[in-house]
Formats: structure tokens, C-alpha cells, sequence
DNA sequence: AGCATTATGTATCGTGCGATACAAAAATAA
DNA sequence: TTATTTTTGTATCGCACGATACATAATGCT
């Protein structure tokens, strides 16, 4: 086992407490003082865990995508196109009004940094954001391919398409709009989707063909 | 004529100079040393001239909606709701890539400070951001009254989608979008707007009819 | 028990922040 | 010319910021 005096905090349930801060306050706006009050330590504890408040903050945003992955892997998992657009606009309408737990509302990735007197706060932002637009690429890709999508769709126009609508909804949220006028948002913007193409493959692939 | 010493200095050119120093780094990461030499001026007529940085940040929200002002007016002036929308999304796609001036790719009403250590800040952002998506409401609500849009529709859900669908255009500008592909996710949103509903009213106005 | 190792609490460091004091400069008014 | 008013440049203020030094506490190892 581990020598040496033991931890006297939770990492998680720390990291937790500062991502409310940093969600509610922004990486530049959220002190020292602010984080180490919330997350119930001293400075040096923090130094000693995290090595440096981007340290922290870089910490949180994996937490941040690590309680999200359940969320995207349902998305991504949804049988055709449209269900993946329904399912995530709509999970994102949910989640950006519930304050229910620590959170504020909107998404930590956009309020915690837009714009920074350091500009690696935001790049890294934004790639974690670009990483989301990626996988329904991917996701729209393979739609394509299934012939659930039209040949001549465009997966990652419309995956940009669906991020920035997100996007969008996570800065209503945060200028205080209510759940409902979230999901009236969404609801319009999946009015919009294409129509399934209807030549989706609905056949089991050969190679799983003797396990059903 | 006014007494004492003239201002050594022209406010809207300095304003200007401001406005891409907040858009860039953030309300909080822009420093007045930044700010400063940013303007060209020292820091004693900067207070002298706008009392504080906060002072100096409404100052430069103000000349900002002026400048926008021109096009807001021309959107609203559009025949139909459909022109509104096309518009509005087109216009933010092709200035949210526009770095031909002094900006930076987005929107200032976003990356000037979306959260921030003092909630004053973005709680006067998302003041004027709802001042645009009033004056589209209006429109759409007299859209709706002419006959442009059906009877049922909802004017402010209109206008809070295509508010949404805007500042999300701005955020993948700000992280890096081309023009082009801004473009394509403003295409993608328009295709979605209801098509005229055929109603619309083309007669004069009564209390007009006797003026052209 | 004694040692090595790691975490904690107190108290503080140097720096950059927003904001000013003050005297000189540049204009008008009499 | 002299008085008045406003702006400018230099130099600096008090403070909060992010980050640490250091002694003590609490564990595992031998």
C-alpha cells in the first residue's frame, strides 16, 4: 500500500466543488481563495494535488467529460441520424437548465472561458468542444454509409450544424431561460432535420449473422 | 466654446481600439495596462474619460450596439419573417468570420464575458443580447399579424431559435471556423424555417392608403 | 520504536491589478 | 497678462492574486 499520511479529501467530490466555481465565476474570475473555500482545503493541499490552478481547472474538465460520456454514448448509440440529432439537442435542452444539482446553468465549456488573458484556456476549451463535433461526425459518417442519410449529405456540416445549435442553447440557458423555451428550441431545430433517407440498412452484418 | 485643455484624443477611435482588447482577451483578462496601450492614451485620461474599467466596458458596449445597429435596422426591415431569419443568420455567419478590422472572429456580447468573477458583467451582456432578441420578436409578432406567419406560430420561440442559432454561429467562429462552414450551418437552419404562410398582407394599410 | 514519506495548516511571498495624487501643459475667459 | 478650467504624463498607492516555505501530523515499512 501507499506510504506517506493520507489524503483527507475526496479528488472527486473536490473537483466537483471547483467546477461549480469555475462554471459560475469563469477560469479568470474564479480566485484562489474562491476554489479552495468550496472545495474545503488549503492552498497547499491544493498545490500538492493538482500542482497549479490550470492544473485544477485542466483536471476538472476531465471530470467534466468523464460524467458527460454516459450522456454522449447514449446519443451516439441511437439507431439512425435522426434519433442521434433528437437525442442530443433534446439531452442538452434537459441538461442545460438543471440546476438541480451544484451546477449553474449553460455548460462549463463555454462559460468557464470564451475569451482569457491567457489564450490556452479557451484552445483547450475548444478542443474539448471540437471533440464532441467530431464524434457525430463520425456518427453522421457512418449514418451516410448505412444509407440512413443521403449520399450526398454532408456529416460534418451536419454535426457543426447540431453543436452550434447547442451551443446556442447552453448561452440561453445561462441568460436564464427556462427548460421549456430550451426545448422549444430544439424542437425547432429538429423540425428541420432531413427525413430519413430510408435506405437505412436494417440487416444484421454478416459477420454477427449466426449470434442473434 | 469649452474651456481647458482639448482631449488629445479621439474617444470612438480609442473605443474601438478598447472594444478589440475586451473581445479578444474577456472583461477580466484584459488589463488596464493592456487597455492602455491598446488606446494609446495613459491611464489617468482613460478614468478621466470613462471613471472606471467597468465605465470604460459599458462605453464600449454602447459604441458596439451602434455599430451594429445599421444592420439590425436592415433585418428588421425585410419584407417577411423569412427575410428576417435569412438575413439575421446570414449577416452573423458572414461578420462572425470577419477579421478584416480590428475584430477578432465571434461576437463581443460572447467572448467579452459570458462568466465573471463580477455578475454585473455577464448579466449586462445578456441584457443586450434579449434587446435583439425583443426587437426580432416584434417583427415576428407582426409577421404573424399580417398574415406572413401562421396564426399559431410563436413569435418569441422564433426569435429565441434563431438568437440561439446565432450565438452559436459565433461561438464556432471563435473557435475557428471558416466562413464557409458558417455559412453552411446558417443554410442548414434556414431550410428548417416555416415557408411563408401565403396570407401575407400586401394591401396598404387603411389609415395609409390615401398617403402614396 | 524509528525512519521514510506524504499531507496538512499557518503564515507569507513577490507580482500585477485597478485606481490616484500631483504637478505641468494647453486651452478659454476676463 | 492673469485667472480658470480641463487634460496629460510620471510615479505610485493599497490590495488581491497565484503560489510557497516551513513546521507539524499521520500513515506504511522495517
Amino acid at each position: 500500500m501507499r506510504t506517506g499520511r493520507p489524503r483527507g479529501f475526496c479528488t472527486e467530490t473536490a473537483l466537483d466543488r471547483a467546477m461549480t466555481v469555475f462554471w459560475r465565476q469563469g477560469y479568470e474570475g474564479a480566485s484562489l481563495a474562491d476554489l479552495t473555500e468550496a472545495m474545503g482545503i488549503n492552498s497547499p493541499s491544493l498545490y500538492a494535488a493538482f500542482g497549479s490552478k490550470e492544473g485544477l481547472f485542466r483536471a476538472v474538465l476531465q471530470r467534466y467529460d468523464d460524467r458527460r460520456k454516459d450522456f454522449m454514448d447514449k446519443v451516439l448509440a441511437a439507431p439512425d441520424a435522426k434519433s442521434v440529432a433528437q437525442l442530443f439537442l433534446r439531452g442538452v435542452a434537459e441538461f442545460a437548465a438543471d440546476t438541480s444539482g451544484l451546477n449553474p446553468p449553460g455548460c462549463l465549456l463555454l462559460q468557464s472561458g470564451l475569451s482569457c488573458g491567457d489564450q490556452a484556456v479557451p484552445d483547450e476549451l475548444a478542443r474539448h468542444r471540437a471533440e464532441k463535433e467530431r464524434a457525430l461526425c463520425e456518427r453522421f459518417a457512418r449514418a451516410r454509409d448505412e444509407g440512413d442519410l443521403a449520399p450526398d449529405s454532408d456529416p460534418a456540416a451536419l454535426a457543426r450544424y447540431l453543436v452550434a445549435m447547442s451551443n446556442g442553447i447552453c448561452v440561453q440557458a445561462s441568460s436564464g431561460a427556462t427548460a421549456r423555451q430550451l426545448h422549444e428550441i430544439a424542437e425547432i431545430a429538429l423540425a428541420n432535420w432531413p427525413a430519413s433517407h430510408g435506405r437505412k440498412t436494417i440487416a444484421v452484418p454478416t459477420e454477427m449473422a449466426g449470434v442473434s
